[in-house]
RNA sequence: GGGCGAUUAGCUCAGUCGGUUAGAGCGCCGCUCUGAUAAGGCGGAGGUCCGUGGUUCGAGUCCACGAUCGCCCA
């Protein structure tokens, strides 16, 4: 007959497990079960961020992943109806510029001499090999996503949606072309926006030239400026020097003038406020160079001037920086740009021409010495803006982009951001602060693998912008027979007409900013204003063949946005949680998301930054490999969202050992169900355990209630490290004190207790089965496989229905397990181990373990337990400060004094009299110290006293304990099954331990005990 | 310079409404159990709860100021 549990080995193997449980879930439909089972229900909309298709799974993205799954889970648990759609980021910079390190491209005009449309099927390529390694690695991670149905962000679908909102940005004036300083990455050739600015790792230390300059003034011979600058290669740009009109300047006997501020020791000729200095000329370090030499150099003021650093008088170059641009429209100063959009300068500086910034700095510093203008040259270290892709440091540049302005939609945004709920708060705070800041929108790129901005600037000045590919077919002169997709290259050769002058025109060049693509998601995905459900409408453009995702018809929309949740890194405030949010407002006046639950950065065992190039990056795949997704997945819910999390290998062991210990419970119970035949019922899930319940039954049962209660809370709260730490005290308490306590009735096959054992971690298992989907998936298939009528699997079971936890039971035994710890506290004390037993133990103060004297007899190893007072040799008194503080206000402190003291009278009825006061029994916490021969502990009012007299019998008890241990050591290193029985022989010299022979064969399954002069040895009994 | 957050044992972190001797896990030391055994249990050492001041009968917890770290903005 086969065994009504399938037994389960000493540990579990989790990889094996997991692909077997995967293996189930795709055999039997689980995923697709579970979804039909809640159709229909409530409805729990989550929206996936697009992840980039550029890589393979990473362990810091399986944090976040993790994360929604659980959640996606638990509502699932609950019977909420969701969409389970992944995205994938698949155009912009990332892609682009892997892509061109792949093919060992280094530069744009490398890019189109290999050709746009080439190109671009490589990038395709690249996301299509990206997509597939996700999918795997979040399939091995159990993450459940209706995969095969993703959106993807190239498709000409999103694309159409993006034009359309750009239109209507046009239509009510939003949009612009901004003349403007911005970073620029001289590698990508492109201007970098703000947000993109914001992302990790942009910001590093870098070390460059510190430069102190002289500008020789006009018509004052022997007098110039000192200017400090920390980019030579602005120098040739420069066009003006800003002093701050209140700070003092003083000259040195060199005629060299500098901020007094900065220069505190030392002495000046002459000394007035930086305002008498305004509109001096000065002859400019390169002004024998073409640009330079007609621009009239002056002084100017600002009130920005640093007197921290440098020397007090800035050097202004409109053309290479973005304060000094803005300072140059206010003072009308003319805007030199030295370099191309590579970062070289341009022909007309003279010998400069060629040379990147980095090259310039060395040949501009050895001109400036020749020239006899450079007082200092040293280093500098500060932090310096990168480029979030190439890592190539930015410099900046006056150029044209494509602006969305954003004051008008300010207060709007703000107002919709009131309306999230955000998880930490303070994401929501940063969020509103980023609102409040935030200057225009930079959508502009200049580069190929993109969104085509759908932007026609007429020679004649009109602008016009096309909302759909519809709209472009009809206005098309040309070039509408090649157009794959809208992409570069050949939406470029569609050129359309101008609808005011009727010429023909050419779309910019330009491409659009990626989180446009993420940004429009909660509309183009969801069908917004669409008249009816397009099958497969999403996979169109360069999505085509990749997705079965349809575009779904307006109304579902209505059904589906906002969100109800989303979860991203914080990182995403200023990106996609941003553009969501700008675009949402601007679509339709409200916040696409309802709650955010935003979680911080993973970085490796030390607290770095994990770096492909560092080699401390993870991969996911291998991490389940080694330790189980499960043990990963454990770490991630573990780990408080709020805090950076240091990933390691040393805490995964950890959380193996943990899970064994729910392994081992789980294990004890099907091994001796299967001694006993013990066959569990699924119809007692319900209503609890049936039976003849005792009370330590009746305790795991409001524990398990109480667990189910704790965990609901903690899922409704978005904290899963709530939930595993309830679970893992949970698992403690099963196996350290019910099982540990309940071992004899489970090898007596005591139905009740399997039962109720059954119960708790039947319901443990569906209470973890989001953290957890594997291991409770397993555990539970082997403890319901033989219960008619129990779901296939954990999560189809839905969320168990507690009743009240009996919170009066679950106190009783936290008392009781306090008496039993400050027992063993004082056995330990005394030096007297647990074979020992002894006669008595008084307990006082623990009036609610009361009832469960034989549990503490039993734990304690006493033969009476009484509860009354401790016989004392001194009473140690302390307020109750919880009843007295409010009562006695400052006076408590004299009573107090006087309590430490010993300075009181017992009064009858347990009180006493102190200081003046007559205090209540209630009102005060008795501890007493013993006499000799007792062993006494205390801890919060509770004392225990032991009573260490040995009797013959209590002696001879003993020995047999340690007869009884030593036999059983004995049983295993003869190698004996649990079940083998013995015959047992003792040694002549505990001849005398025969009387308690029952007991004997009874502990050591001995057929026979005797004993004789050959000493202790045992024989297995055939 | 402005904002947000953090700071609790060697490490990683809990700490409820302000309440008595501040906890857990890991690591360390000792003990123990032996029907979970390459596990389990108990005990111990280890703390300026970042600092200072305030509110309060009472502050790790609330308030103010400061320090350090992280992040964001300028």
């Amino acid at each position: 007959m086969a065994p009504i549990f399938a037994p389960l080995p000493d540990k579990p193997d989790h990889e094996a497990l997991e692909r077997e449980i995967l293996e189930l879930w795709e055999a039997e439909g689980t995923f697709e079960n579970l979804r039909e089972q809640n159709r229909g229900g409530p409805r729990f909309s989550f929206i996936d961020g697009p992840v980039t298709a550029n890589k393979s799974l990473a362990v810091h993205t399986a944090w976040g992943r993790t994360l929604k799954d659980v959640f996606q889970r638990y509502k699932a648990l609950r019977g909420f109806d969701q969409r389970y759609q992944n995205g994938f980021d698949c155009q912009g910079l990332w892609i682009e510029v892997g892509v061109e390190r792949e093919l060992g491209l280094n530069s744009k005009r490398e890019i189109e001499e290999y050709g746009l449309a080439e190109f671009a099927r490589r990038c395709r390529e690249k996301v299509i090999q990206s997509a597939t390694e996700l999918t795997r690695g979040c399939t091995r991670l159990g993450q459940w996503m209706e995969w095969g149905n993703d959106y993807y962000t190239f498709s000409d679908t999103n694309i159409e949606y993006i034009w359309r909102f750009l239109k209507l940005m046009h239509e009510r004036g939003f949009l612009y072309k901004g003349h403007r300083s911005t970073e620029w990455c001289p590698r990508c050739g492109t201007s970098i926006s703000q947000h993109e600015l914001s992302q990790g790792g942009v910001y590093q230390d870098k070390t460059d030239p510190s430069l102190y300059v002289r500008l020789p003034l006009d018509g004052r011979p022997d007098e110039s400026l000192v200017v400090w600058t920390t980019t030579p290669w602005t120098l040739p740009a420069n066009v003006a020097a800003a002093v701050k009109p209140d700070a003092e300047y003083g000259m040195r006997e060199s005629g060299e003038w500098v901020a007094v501020a900065r220069y505190p020791d030392e002495r000046f000729t002459r000394q007035v406020a930086g305002s008498e200095l305004l509109g001096l000329g000065y002859r400019g370090p390169f002004d024998d160079l073409e640009p330079g030499a007609g621009v009239e150099h002056r002084v100017i003021p600002w009130d920005d001037v640093s007197l921290e650093e440098g020397s007090g008088i800035v050097h202004i170059a409109p053309g290479a920086g973005q304060e000094d641009f803005e300072l140059g429209r206010v003072h009308e100063l003319p805007v030199l740009s030295p370099v191309d959009e590579s970062g070289r300068f341009y022909d007309s500086y003279g010998w400069l021409h060629g040379l990147s910034t980095t090259e310039a700095a060395d040949q501009i510093v050895g001109w400036l010495a020749e020239k006899g203008v450079l007082l200092e040259a040293g280093t500098y270290l500060h932090r310096y803006p990168h480029c979030w892709r190439c890592d190539t440091p930015l410099i900046w540049r006056v150029t044209d982009d494509w602006m969305i302005a954003v004051d008008e939609l300010r207060p709007a945004l703000l107002e919709a951001n009131a309306t999230v709920e955000w998880t930490p708060e303070y994401m929501g705070k940063r969020m509103d602060d980023w609102l409040r800041n935030m200057g225009d929108w930079n959508i502009s790129r200049r580069r190929y693998y993109g969104l085509p901005l759908p932007i026609y600037e007429c020679e004649c000045g009109h602008v016009t912008l096309v909302g759909s590919k519809k709209e472009l077919a009809e206005r098309a002169v040309s070039g509408l027979d090649q157009l794959e997709e809208l992409r570069r290259p050949w939406i470029d050769e569609v050129p359309i007409r101008c609808e005011a002058c009727g010429e023909t025109v050419r779309r910019i060049p330009e491409v659009g900013d990626v989180w446009l693509d993420a940004g429009i998601v909660p509309f183009s995905t969801l069908g917004w204003e669409n008249p009816e459900r397009i099958k497969h409408g999403y996979a169109t453009g360069a999505a085509d063949g990749l997705t079965t995702a349809d575009l779904p018809e307006h109304a579902y929309w209505e059904q589906w946005f906002p969100a109800d949740w989303v979860s991203e890194m914080r990182e995403q405030i200023r990106l996609w949680f941003y553009s969501q949010l700008f675009m949402s407002v601007a679509l339709v006046g409200k916040a696409p998301f309802r709650k955010v639950l935003g979680y911080e950065k993973m970085l490796d065992e030390h607290g770095r930054e994990m770096h492909g190039s560092w080699g401390n990056m993870v991969e996911a795949e291998q991490a389940f490999r080694r330790m189980g997704a499960d043990v990963i997945r454990w770490g991630c819910v573990s780990q408080p969202s709020d805090r950076n999390f240091l990933f390691g290998i040393g805490s995964a062991h950890e959380i193996q050992r943990k899970l064994l210990t729910l392994w081992n419970s789980v294990k004890f119970l099907t091994d001796y169900g299967n001694i006993a035949g013990w066959q569990p019922s699924w119809k007692g899930l319900d209503s609890g355990p049936g039976g003849d319940l005792q009370p330590l039954d009746r305790w795991l049962v409001a524990r398990t209630n109480a667990l189910v209660e704790e965990a609901t809370a903690g899922y409704e709260s978005w904290s899963t490290p709530t939930v595993a730490r309830a679970f893992e005290s949970f698992v403690d308490d099963v196996s350290n004190w019910y099982i540990r306590r309940s071992r004899r009735r489970f090898w007596d096959g005591d139905t009740a207790a399997f039962g109720t054992l059954w119960f708790a971690l039947v319901q443990g298992a569906r209470v973890v089965s989001p953290l957890m989907p594997f291991l409770s998936d397993h555990l539970w298939r082997r403890l319901t496989a033989s219960a008619q009528g129990a779901p296939q699997s954990v999560h189809l079971a839905g969320w168990p229905e507690a009743s009240e936890p009996d919170s009066a039971l679950l106190d009783e035994v936290v008392e009781l397990r306090r008496v039993v710890e400050l027992g063993r506290q004082a056995r330990s004390t005394a030096g007297v181990k647990l074979r020992q037993p002894l006669r008595a133990l008084v307990v006082a103060g623990a009036t609610l373990a009361e009832s469960h004297v034989d549990e503490i007899a039993e734990e304690l190893r006493v033969k009476d337990v009484t509860f009354g007072d401790v016989e004392a040799s001194q009473l140690r008194v302390k307020p109750n400060l919880r009843v007295l503080g409010p009562k006695l206000g400052s006076e408590l402190a004299t009573v107090r004094a006087a309590l430490e003291a010993g300075d009181f009278e017992e009064v009858a009825g347990g009180g006493f009299r102190v200081a003046g006061h007559e205090l209540g029994a209630d009102e005060v916490l008795v501890e007493q110290h013993g006499k000799d021969g007792w062993a006494v502990a205390a801890s919060d009012g509770v004392t225990v006293a032991l009573d260490l007299s040995l009797d013959d019998e209590l002696v001879r008890e003993g020995r047999v304990f340690e007869l009884i241990h030593a036999v059983n050591t004995l049983r295993k290193e003869s190698g004996l099954e649990l079940t083998d029985r013995i015959r047992l022989t003792l040694a002549e010299s505990d001849f005398d331990l025969l009387e308690h022979r029952d007991w004997i064969a009874r502990e050591t399954l001995a057929v026979s005990v005797d004993s004789d002069a050959a000493g202790l040895r045992i024989e297995k009994a055939s």
